[in-house]
This record gives C-alpha cells, structure tokens and sequence, in this order.
DNA sequence: ACATTTGTTAACCAAATGGTTAAACCAAGC
DNA sequence: GCTTGGTTTAACCATTTGGTTAACAAATGT
C-alpha cells in the first residue's frame, strides 16, 4: 500500500516550507520555490496540503505550537512573579536565538489575518491571563510588588522579551552592531531583561 | 503646461498607496487595488512612480520620516534620561495612537529587505546612539542611574513603546479587549510606561 | 488660433503563479 | 509475474499581475 517515503515527503515539504514562509511571509511566498527547497515536484505540494493556504496554516500552527510551552511559564505555572519573570526571560531568549525567525513570522502574519488565532484558540488555557493577572494583585496586596495592572505588566514583559528580535535590523543599525554584536546583546539580555523588570516592579 | 491637477494627483496616488502598503505589505499589495484607492487609473500610476518598487519607496520614506522627530528626543535632545523617558513615551504612543499601521508597516519592511536602511542612513544623526548612551554614563557616575548600557536600555525603552502596536492581535487575544479596550490600554501606557522604565533605572 | 507639452484613459502584453491532469512509477499482496 | 493503489512527474491551464502603448483631453506658451 503507502511506501515508507511517505511520511518522510511530507516532512520534507513541511521543512522547507517553514523556512520559505518564515522569510518571505505568505504573500511573497513562491509555491515552486518551496517545492525547489524541498528538492520535489510541485505537483507534491498541492497533493499533501491541498493549497498554499493549507499549506501555510500547517507551518503557522506549528510555529504557533512551539510557542505555547514558552507562554506556560508566565501564566499557568504557580510561581512567584519574580520567578516566572526570570525564568521566562532565560528561556524565551534562549529559544529565540535557536528560532530567530519566529517571533516576526507570527507577528507579521498575526496582522495579515488577525483571525488566523481564533483558529488556534481552542486552547483556552494558553491565551488567559486570568492565573497570572491573580498572582500580581496577590503579590501586590502583600507588599512584595509596587501596584501595576496585570495587563499592563503582561505587554511589558513580552515587549522586553520578543521585541528586540521582531526589530532586529532596526536595532542593528542604531547600534551598529553586526550579526555577532547583535547575537551578543541579545544573550546578555537573558538576565539584563528580568533584573530590568524586577527593578521595576519590586517594592 | 501642467495641470493644476498635477500634484493632486500624485498626493493622492500616494495616500491611497500608504493606506494599501501599510495594511497588506509590498508583497500582498496589488497595484490596480492602489489605482482604484486612488480613484485613478492603473497607468497613472507608472506615470507618476515608474514602478512599484519606487512607489513603494516613496511610500517608506515618508513613513519613516514621519518617526524621525519622534525619535530625536530620546537620541539627540539635551534633558535628562528621565524627562527623555517621559518626553518620548508620551509623545510616542500618542503619535501611535493616531498612524497604528506605521509601526508594524516599518518594522515588516524592513525585515523584508534590511537593505532599506542603508538607503534612509544618509541622515547620520537619526541612528546614532551615542550622545544618547553618554548621557546614561554620566547619569551612572552621577549615582542617578542604576549601572545600566545605553544600548540595553535604548532597546528597553523602544520595545516598550513600539512592540504593543505591533502585536496588537495578540495582545487583544491575551487581554480579550475589543479595540475600545485595546486603545484605553494604550492610552494608559503613555504615563505607565514612563513610570516602570523610571522605577527601572533610577537609584 | 494653434502647436506643444502634460495628464489621463482603455486596451493590451508577457511573465509569473497557484493549481490541475493524465500518465508513469513503484512497492506490496496475491 | 501481475494487479493494485498510493506516489511522483511533466506538461498544461486559467488567472492575475506589473507594466506598456497609443490615442485622446486639457493646459500652456506664443
């Protein structure tokens, strides 16, 4: 019946299409340059994922999916603040180092089709700040945080963190580093982002 | 010899484009939706622009021009680092609150083709840091900031101000805001943000 | 008035693009 | 060995897209 390459195809395809949509975006995509990527036919695309819609919303998911243990920490752990803070921190900005297209791949394509999460939102327990907005009012009324939404505190520990690499050439060109300088400030970023908020937010 | 009409024209081939470019990207604008924005025909606009490529450009430049004042009150004023902070901050995000594509619009782009830069780069002082991180280092010696590197908090004060604008979708995700909610966020932020960079830095 | 320049339009074009099809291929079961 | 059914390929197709052209309209200079 199925041959073995099967499963090994689809892989392939799903490779080099993560990497062609990650640096072009869906609109600059070229289905034949996927299929180039992937070293088949281009006919193969469209026999697996249907279309490039299809095709695209199975590497957008999968992205999205290798997010979501990052996110954990923050909201659903049971933690300090200041632990989920640290512990946050160091472990996004070592990931994005690995990953460095994938903050601005979903940014970028989140604008583009801002409905593309209610596709995800399944998941209800990734996208709710309610466990992490408790923990901050409860560490406020005990002294240990100067008061701050919990929204507003959200925002600003994800801007710290995914920022920098969302404007990556922005930031090279101000501090006229290149890709190693850049590599550098990002890595020291590991702890200089939560002392950063620490400070910030402890009484 | 020329029409009145003339510059009319051209002004509003290039609103229309701002307002197509800046929603759907260079790669997923379509020259005929930026005609008919216009209310033109499609072959004005080669008149006017030669190309997409170069109407595009036009489009960027002004874009990012407009930031340009913005953020010479961080790099190049005279004040302390806190009334930059606060100059900035505010000024900023309600700048934002008024143009919300720019952001996103500026930062997708240049992703895209970082070479941009280099082509807006004649104007030196705008991507200089320098006088920006020598007044952190006397504020440091002076013991009225914690010991921190320009370009760290450079980076901080910029991802604070810009990223909830470029993640917009999901931060209404995360917070489940309506775009009511979303703007009374950020309108809150022009004072907040201001505040948690302070409580951040100063001894 | 009239020639010249500039602005505007409709029709057209070649290339690129996502997608389809029909035939070939090939491993497995009989 | 040959049938069967999923896999792969080359050729093809319709549409879209950026860009061009040639004719026409409106100003302007003289």
């Amino acid at each position: 019946m199925a041959k073995k390459k099967d499963e090994n195809t689809e892989l392939q395809i799903l490779e080099a299409a993560k990497n062609v949509f990650q640096a072009k975006g869906m609109d600059g995509a070229r289905m034949q340059e996927i299929a180039d990527a992937a070293s088949i036919n281009k006919a193969m695309l469209h026999y697996y994922f249907r279309s490039k819609q299809l095709l695209f919303e199975a590497v957008f998911k999968n992205a999205f999916a290798m997010l979501a243990p990052q996110l954990n920490i923050i909201l659903n752990d049971e933690s300090s603040i200041e632990d989920k803070v640290k512990n946050f921190t160091s472990s996004y900005i070592s990931f994005i180092i690995k990953h460095p297209y994938l903050p601005n791949f979903i940014i970028q394509e989140l604008n583009r089709n801002p409905a593309f999460l209610q596709k995800i939102q399944e998941n209800s327990t990734l996208l709710n700040i309610d466990k992490f907005k408790k923990r901050v009012e409860l560490e406020i009324s005990q002294d240990i945080l100067k008061p701050i939404s919990g929204e507003q505190l959200f925002i600003n520990i994800l801007a710290l963190n995914i920022f920098p690499f969302v404007a990556k050439p922005l930031i090279k060109a101000f501090t006229k580093e290149d890709d190693a300088g850049f590599k550098k400030l990002m890595k020291d970023r590991r702890t200089e982002v939560s002392e950063f908020i620490i400070h910030a937010i402890k009484k």
